[in-house]
DNA sequence: CCGGGTCATGTTATAATGTTTCATTGTATT
DNA sequence: AATACAATGAAACATTATAACATGACCCGG
């Protein structure tokens, strides 16, 4: 089983950045059963299709579009018909377990669901290995309110997602 | 023809944020006069095909997607085929002269094309009116800067979209 | 002039992504 | 059991985007 691997980073003298490897790396299982009593604390439930698709994203080692799902569900069988998974995706995304990339139209596991987060992560994605790397930022959230707020602009959803090159891609085609 | 409006908010003591209202609010003529000129600077060729994709862009009050366009360019006769919208968009991105909104597929004139600038552009995306503020804002861009210097990503392109609701929808909606 | 190169556009088909609608099944409650 | 509601199944469709190849327009050196 994979292992857990966090880093936080803080910049001295200002709030930090908590950058975080997404969940391929953490111990599915375990969230898993995180996931599973988020759900029961909101009297929610996470069926087994629920669980199944949220086990995928975790599985994987990068982000999934929702195609890519249906083709991993058919086992043996056809694969079931696309609202099926769409609509997994929608109450994992309302329960904050996983997030949407817009900028590529795939999903991910969110690293450390809890309320009210989702709203301000920002990310960063590998266009080269397409890992994606889950960043909580204060400076960004509160940079984005201040923008918001000098224009009146009531903000409900943000999408943040830098592409480019993670540094382990860099040192490969360096060489 | 409608006027220039771009405000430029300053907060005392930080770099500011430079809002503006995408074009229609702009004089269209004077700014295809000066997506000719940036073209013809960088050798290149503002089409007739591409200038139409440009003005239709300019002329709306809304972001357009790609089939918006298709049957704006349709005329009284049978509409284009895909591939032509596309391509045109697609030079119109790779000069800056639009952006792409990946949150809701579709395209917004830039305000104010230069090198180098559509890469680390805000948008705020007023999910009633549809209305799409640009905001340049330099806090935004070392923010995001700093957080791939930190993880050692090497950023390539920022894709930041705030959605909610503008000033004058909220107004609306409270009276 | 003409032959060949390049860029832009046209054309057809298809891929990829996402939604609407209605039927059915399960499940909890009374 | 009867009802109501949540979840899933299934068919069709809508929207967004690209692949592949053909044609036309233009330039430039011979």
């Amino acid at each position: 089983m994979a292992s857990v691997r966090c880093e936080h980073v803080h910049a001295p003298g200002q709030p930090g950045h908590a950058i975080h490897q997404t969940s391929h790396q953490h111990d599915v299982t375990a969230i898993l059963a995180q996931a599973e009593a988020h759900c029961a604390s909101r009297n929610v439930k996470l069926t087994p299709l629920r669980r199944q698709v949220l086990a995928l994203i975790l599985a994987s080692d990068r982000p999934l579009g929702a195609y890519d799902l249906l083709g991993r569900m058919a086992g043996s069988g056809r694969p079931p018909a696309p609202p099926t998974v769409y609509r997994s995706l929608d109450f994992l995304l309302e329960q904050g377990l996983i997030h949407r990339l817009a900028s590529i139209n795939a999903f991910v596991a969110c690293c450390h669901p809890r309320q009210g987060h989702a709203a301000q992560t920002l990310f960063l994605i590998c266009m080269q290995c397409q890992q994606v790397s889950e960043v909580d930022s204060s400076p960004v959230q509160e940079v984005s309110s201040e923008i918001a707020r000098q224009s009146g602009f009531a903000l409900e959803q943000a999408v943040i997602e830098l592409s480019g090159k993670c540094a382990a891609c860099q040192v490969v085609s360096t060489e």
